[in-house]
DNA sequence: TGTACATCAGTGAACGCGCGTTCACTGATGTAC
DNA sequence: TGTACATCAGTGAACGCGCGTTCACTGATGTAC
């Protein structure tokens, strides 16, 4: 959104650079006064712009909010991919890979808490997402989808450990509706994991974001914060749950 | 909040009543345009008031989102206090109270989803949120707590039902910063609810917030949506990890 | 290389809007003797 | 019960503010011959 490829002539090289400068000044101010209070006169203002010049770049206000949106998820999805890959050895197994994008994501949320709120958090009222952000948005699920589909692949995912059995017996049985929407889901990625595996890794990833959310929203307060120790407790549970074997293999 | 005992003389009734009419428009236009668009004037003008009569009731617009807030969080407590008390004869177990409080919470956040966004959502910037939110905001806690504490003296909650054994045997052996604010919790709320288990409500806690906020700001459309039985499976999963034995008993 | 024209970035003023909050006021309701 | 005074609810105007967006404009940059 904010970049643009080859561009030739000086206009085109400074339009690059304002269109960019202005989303930073606007991320800038997301920081500091959240997205409500996000207002292309400031942001020009800030600049040094008379506010009607930004409209050469933007052509709307929810244009600007959309462009930051998206910087948003591409950022914390590639702060999860580089976590899955990034210094990790060919061996590395798929339990230590999703722990790490589990840290990653936290470590991004807390370093850009309004942007995280921005995408994570209550939807801005009258803002209505446009499809371009569905790509982005799907990053992070999809770093996910991949380790769980190399660990499974890898049979790493042992299917007693996550595994809570019932009176009768079975395990997790899915119910109808929800072993179709798995399974579509499933299938809409290519993904090799069973649909019992797919609802448990995004019941992790529901908790996940869930604690992200209590501990920058507030509810932590006066009870796990700092939330560190609970969050990185909490985080290798739910790699349990989901199936991920511990990284010193223990005997079935 | 917005009511008051012993209403004596007309005025008296007339203030108390037109208190809870402002805040029932105020919520009536949450519901509407969300936290960031509530404004003393629209209400004022709905109520066919001036917008400065409103001071006679509510000091400032924080009061007012205060007195929401307050009210939001009651109800959701509320309805989870409830959904485990009510209808349930002496012997049910802890593990139906808590599904039903966890249901009760979604039904709740399902017709209310501006209030919960309120409460749960994205901070509102610039409002700083009084002590007296604290108490009502503790309730739903309280109720899952207490579920927890009748459920482990009732010796229901089975330490291993919901334990992950690790390479060395421990289960979910807690890191010292992690016990520590787990133990002063528990002592804080006179609890008989080991850290662990403690722990691993929370956890629970994370995941059923993460889901319904998944739920309620769109992060589900296109694969879990709706959400009916990924939710109750999800519950019932992490009931289970909560170390609530099942209904019907499982020898073990 | 030089000129004529088209493109486009940025200006400044304006439109119309809504906001929270204050303040002097009027008239109705309540209270004390 | 009747009068004098105090309390308080609601009015209407105003303050000062910031917002998104439009529009005719000027001057600089780029392009075609």
């Amino acid at each position: 959104m904010t970049t643009q490829n080859a561009p030739r002539t000086a206009r085109e090289r400074a339009r690059a650079e304002l269109t960019r400068e202005i989303a930073e000044e606007a991320r800038r101010q997301l920081a500091e006064s959240g997205a409500n209070g996000l207002s292309l006169r400031a942001v020009a203002k800030a600049l040094g712009m008379v506010s009607s010049a930004v409209y050469r770049y933007y052509p709307s206000r929810d244009d600007l909010l959309t462009a930051l949106i998206i910087d948003a998820y591409d950022a914390v999805g590639e702060a999860a991919e580089r976590a899955i890959a990034d210094g990790m050895p060919d061996e590395t197994r798929g339990r230590d890979r999703w722990l790490a994008a589990c840290h990653a994501i936290r470590g991004w949320a807390l370093a850009h808490p309004h942007e995280y709120a921005l995408i994570y958090g209550s939807p801005v009222p009258g803002y209505r997402a446009p499809e371009a952000t569905i790509g982005p948005a799907a990053r992070v699920p999809l770093a996910f989808a991949g380790v769980l589909a190399a660990a499974t692949e890898a049979g790493e995912l042992g299917d007693e450990a996550g595994a809570h059995a019932g009176p009768d017996g079975a395990a997790d049985a899915l119910a109808p509706a929800l072993a179709e929407q798995a399974a579509v889901l499933s299938a809409a990625i290519a993904s090799p994991v069973p649909p019992e595996m797919v609802v448990r890794a995004v019941i992790a990833w529901t908790q996940l974001f869930g604690m992200i959310s209590w501990e920058l929203f507030g509810q932590f307060v006066g009870s796990f914060e700092p939330a560190d120790a609970f969050f990185a407790h909490a985080a290798d549970q739910l790699a349990t749950f989901v199936g991920f074997e511990h990284s010193a293999r223990a005997a079935a």
